[in-house]
RNA sequence: UGUCUGGUGGUGCAAUGGUAGCACAACUGAUUUUGGUUCAGUAAGUUCUAGGUUCGAGUCCUAGCCAGACAACCA
């Protein structure tokens, strides 16, 4: 909806972003015929998270804007870090954010067989050779970015020796990283890249979809560039850091005269206050920082999913970003901000006191029981009307009640009118406390004339609270959420592990919340504001005997705000 | 002392040789039975620097400065 909303504004000029300029300069020039396909290939070794989302947006929504094709490809030439239990994640994060790869999922391991024609087409031209060297001679002989590498001794093997070597490592004679096939281009390129890389490596292992078939496989520059070209892919977009292997990829593509995709490098997302890197989220989790991939503090799609964010919220945000190929660092608070503007919306309102303070209406009928209309969301009036229960002993906020309330204090206090919204006026006139000095309960009294649409006292007062008819309050458990790290960039200190900078509060649990009555029905997937306090989903973990509820993000507060909290 | 890429309000993204604009964040005010939403407004830029081309430069040229990426049998 964000979408379409943007998409009904006229503009005489939509800029385009340096991407979508490619395309259609390319369309104009009928390159490709008049095609474009882009795809989408993580390799399953992690969970997706935001940064992937800002990937697969720009990917299928280019296929989705230019009448094209995005194809899901699982970049799995790494058979000991690759495993299902991330490709089955990864599919169902991608149908989460809405998009659809129609039966065009492909993994790079479909294409050994020919990829590995392809290799042997590379031995033939004699742009490849079968290289003994250890991976410490390798890696010492390639030299540094500032001086030029010396060329292995088994560079001028002949052809049929090299064929008949590179098949034998196929068929397992020789022990891993005891040989591999390098690519015959120019030791002394300043481009590191190009001093002879590896193609293919001995590794017998097991490939989560291959099995024990192969004992040697392709590596990344030599399989993506080939899957994006047998798969027909016009525009490979991928992240900046792949800008140096550019030439490589053109390389293979040109030696082998095949079909030639142009790959095209964006930067990839940086979001303060949280860490956006595979390796990093899989320490959280592996080092048990977190519950999981999908604790709800992760910037994984998983985590936001089960925090409460919705798809069109991440959608929004991806259209927000923009694309470019400046570093960047993008605000949390942009993300918050998605988040409301979606969910403001669409999210059924509720009440619900989060940290509960009773308080009992003195001059209200004991035992009486009145049920009160309260609005299913104000943004929607056909959304429709609620009955809420309301009688003598209610709960509210702890924090909406403050013996000694400073000046811009508006809530209640001692000889201090509010009302409670949707019901009546009230005047706080006794507090009561236990031992310990800890307010127990407040004692108000009410304005029968003041009822909600039906006030006849004329009075005005300064705020209205939320509250809970507390003989029909549901218990449930919240789970309140706040940034990861206490730092804007955890990884900006090089003397420090990124871990130092956890924040210790990123997970408050309050056991004793109540809620309105029709939310003990709340289901997985609904999305709740409970008002005056943020939106709420249920968490996978909740169940009829103990409800659990998850903070996705708080509503903007002035208040808190101006106390600096 | 290498190669590639990039530098526009605090943060992102635009302006495609012709008045530097939009959003987030911040701050005012109005409205409000959510201190939300909505609405109106304010502040915030020597467009990295210095030269040059041009009637005119954020945009083109030259030089410099700064930042990021690149030396896995990872992707």
């Amino acid at each position: 909806m964000a979408k379409s909303e943007t998409s009904t504004v006229e503009k005489t000029h939509e800029s385009l972003n340096f991407i979508e300029e490619i395309i259609e300069k390319d369309l104009k020039n009928g390159k490709n015929g008049g095609r474009v396909h882009t795809r989408f290939p993580p390799e399953p070794n992690g969970y997706l998270h935001l940064g992937h989302a800002k990937s697969i947006c720009l990917n299928f929504g280019l296929a989705q804007k230019y009448k094209g094709l995005c194809n899901l490809r699982f970049d799995d030439t790494n058979p000991v870090t690759e495993d299902t239990e991330y490709v089955e994640a990864i599919e169902k994060d991608v149908k989460w954010l809405g998009f659809d790869w129609g039966t065009r999922k492909y993994f790079a391991s479909d294409f050994f067989d020919q990829l590995y024609q392809y290799a042997v087409a590379l031995v033939q031209s004699g742009h490849a050779y079968v290289c003994d060297l250890t991976p410490d001679q390798i890696s010492e002989m390639r030299g540094k970015p500032t001086e030029a590498g010396k060329e292995s001794p088994f560079r001028t093997r002949s052809v049929a020796e090299n064929l008949d070597l590179f098949e034998r490592m196929k068929n397992g004679e020789f022990a891993d990283g005891s040989k591999v096939l390098r690519a015959k281009i120019d030791m002394a390129s300043p481009n590191m890249h190009l001093r002879d890389p590896i193609i293919y490596r001995i590794r017998k292992a097991k490939h989560h979809r291959t099995g024990d078939k192969w004992n040697i496989y392709p590596m990344y520059d030599f399989a993506h560039g080939l899957c994006d070209s047998l798969e027909g892919i016009t525009h490979s977009v991928c992240t900046l850091e792949f800008e140096v292997h550019r030439p490589l990829y053109d390389w293979f593509l040109d030696s082998l005269q095949t079909f030639h995709p142009q790959q095209i490098e964006f930067a990839r997302l940086n979001i303060n206050y949280t860490v956006l890197s595979k390796r990093k989220l899989l320490q959280l989790v592996e080092e048990k920082y977190v519950k999981g991939w999908d604790d709800p503090r992760m910037p994984t799609i998983s985590g936001i999913r089960r925090r409460g964010y919705s798809p069109e919220s991440i959608h929004y945000f991806a259209e927000k970003i923009g694309i470019a190929k400046r570093d960047n660092i993008i605000d949390m608070s942009l993300l918050e901000f998605c988040v409301r503007e979606d969910l403001n919306k669409r999210a059924q309102r509720g009440m619900g006191v989060l940290e509960p303070l009773k308080l009992v209406i003195t001059n209200y009928p004991e035992g009486q029981v009145e049920y009160l209309e309260a609005d299913n969301n104000p943004e929607k009036p056909e959304s429709g009307k609620r009955q809420m229960p309301f009688g003598r002993e209610i709960f509210i906020e702890q924090e909406d009640f403050m013996e000694n309330p400073p000046a811009d204090f508006y809530r209640l206090a001692v000889d201090r009118e509010v009302r409670l919204k949707y019901a009546y006026i009230i005047k706080c006139n006794e507090v009561l406390k236990n031992e310990k000095g800890e307010i127990v309960e407040v004692r108000c009294t009410y304005e029968p004339e003041s009822k909600s649409g039906q006030d006849k006292t004329g009075k005005k007062v300064k705020s209205a609270l939320h509250w809970v008819y507390a003989p029909q309050a549901v218990s449930a458990e919240i789970r309140i959420y706040d940034r990861l790290f206490s730092v804007e960039d955890p990884e900006g200190d090089k003397n420090k592990d990124f871990k130092e900078f956890l924040n210790p509060n990123s997970l408050k649990v309050l056991q004793n919340a109540k809620l309105e009555p029709f939310l003990k029905e709340a289901k997985l997937g609904q999305y709740f504001q409970f008002e005056r306090k943020g939106y709420f989903v249920v968490d996978p973990d909740s169940r009829n005997e103990n409800l659990v509820f998850n903070l996705s993000v708080t509503l903007k507060d002035a208040y808190a705000k101006g106390k600096g909290k």
